[in-house]
DNA sequence: ACCTGAACACCGTTCAAGT
DNA sequence: ACCTGAACACCGTTCAAGT
């Protein structure tokens, strides 16, 4: 059988566990003991690989930038390149829904995503923009990401529209529109998300060729 | 002196102290013998007026709902009504950074929001929108104020925009042209913040001229 | 009715051991 | 070098007791 145990553990099989902790049985389930149990350890032990919990964390923040895939981003027409981008962004929280409560902790902005921040930047530049409003384009397509993968894990509206009415009259009227839209209890929010891409990177283009030097 | 105590304790009393401690000492500081602390209690004693500490977290969103100043929507203009709203919602959270975490748990749709949403709608709708178009930029306009409030808590690029050269030129390039249209830290995220408030509001004037029913 | 002390089953983390 | 058992100081929560 060989030596008892030399290397179970590395900083990656721990990430890796941790992830499908967290998506097998949520965030909350995210604890050292029960990460060291699908490992077949015990929690101490992975103290020796790891300096913290936040550490695993961060790991894991690490893993979902990863999974981001930024090759539309090389890809011409830079408008269509970066709302690809930008949706393979989002695609990861969805596949990740678990997940979520991690950027709230620390955003993610890990040492991996610098690269594709850096290409995002340069194609924006490349398109027109100065490096300033790059910068701002950059940050409230981020904001949008974000704000929606967010907002598809806490859900908001759960009930029946019906049920707010008479009190809530136009939310009524607007839920059962959008739900005639497309049923799909989803659907609103990847159709608000498509709105702000949309208004975003077509305001954009418009903005480059009217003034495109600023 | 008295009777030795009778309702020392209340619900808004305990939320109230909630957020105070969280604002104080971070969301990881609100702790059920540290919130009764705070109170002059001890921590059983919470039990007896809420349910669980989910239940305190709970409270904690409402008083934050409650922050939020929804006149500006009442306020014609449409475009400038939403976008004082949409500001006075974010600023809210700049208020509150520790509480950021608690967006990320449940999002703010708490009971008490459902009138500020019927009434964006209802402006929404006022102003040209579908019901179903209303929810789309509703949505949005969501996305881009958490966005916006979860990215500053987490504000990612914390070295000086130099260092983040030669590897990334166009990220250090953008950053050091924000920081001269702006030095102060948050500047980023405000500017990027009006910039997709911008688009938003302007994409949707456009069409709702060029094209009024949908 | 409401506050309390003590207890329960958990956490993250450390550290002296073992191999 | 790496895994472990036992311990530490904490958690959220419960409950029999006190007033």
């Amino acid at each position: 059988m060989g030596r008892p145990h030399q290397t179970l553990l590395s900083r990656t099989a721990i990430a890796r566990a941790a992830l499908e902790l967290i998506d097998d049985r949520g965030y909350e389930a995210l604890t050292m003991r029960a990460l060291a149990d699908r490992l077949g350890v015990r929690g101490a032990s992975l103290y020796h690989h790891i300096g913290s919990k936040d550490d695993v964390l961060d790991l894991v923040s690490e893993l979902l930038d990863a999974e981001i895939d930024h090759t539309p981003l090389r890809s011409a027409p830079w408008r269509e390149g970066i709302a690809a981008y930008a949706r393979g962004y989002r695609r990861v929280f969805q596949r990740h829904p678990n997940a979520i409560a991690l950027v709230a902790r620390r955003g993610v902005h890990t040492e991996g995503a610098l690269s594709e921040y850096d290409t995002l930047l340069a194609t924006l530049i490349r398109a027109g923009c100065t490096p300033a409003l790059a910068a701002e384009t950059a940050a409230a397509l981020d904001f949008l990401v974000i704000g929606s993968a967010l907002e598809t894990y806490a859900a908001g509206f759960s009930r029946p529209p019906s049920e707010y009415r008479p009190d809530y009259p136009a939310l009524a009227d607007s839920l059962e529109a959008a739900a005639r839209v497309d049923p799909a209890p989803t659907a609103l929010d990847d159709r608000g998300f498509e709105l702000g891409l949309r208004m975003i990177l077509g305001g954009l283009a418009h903005q480059l060729k009217t003034a495109p030097d600023e």
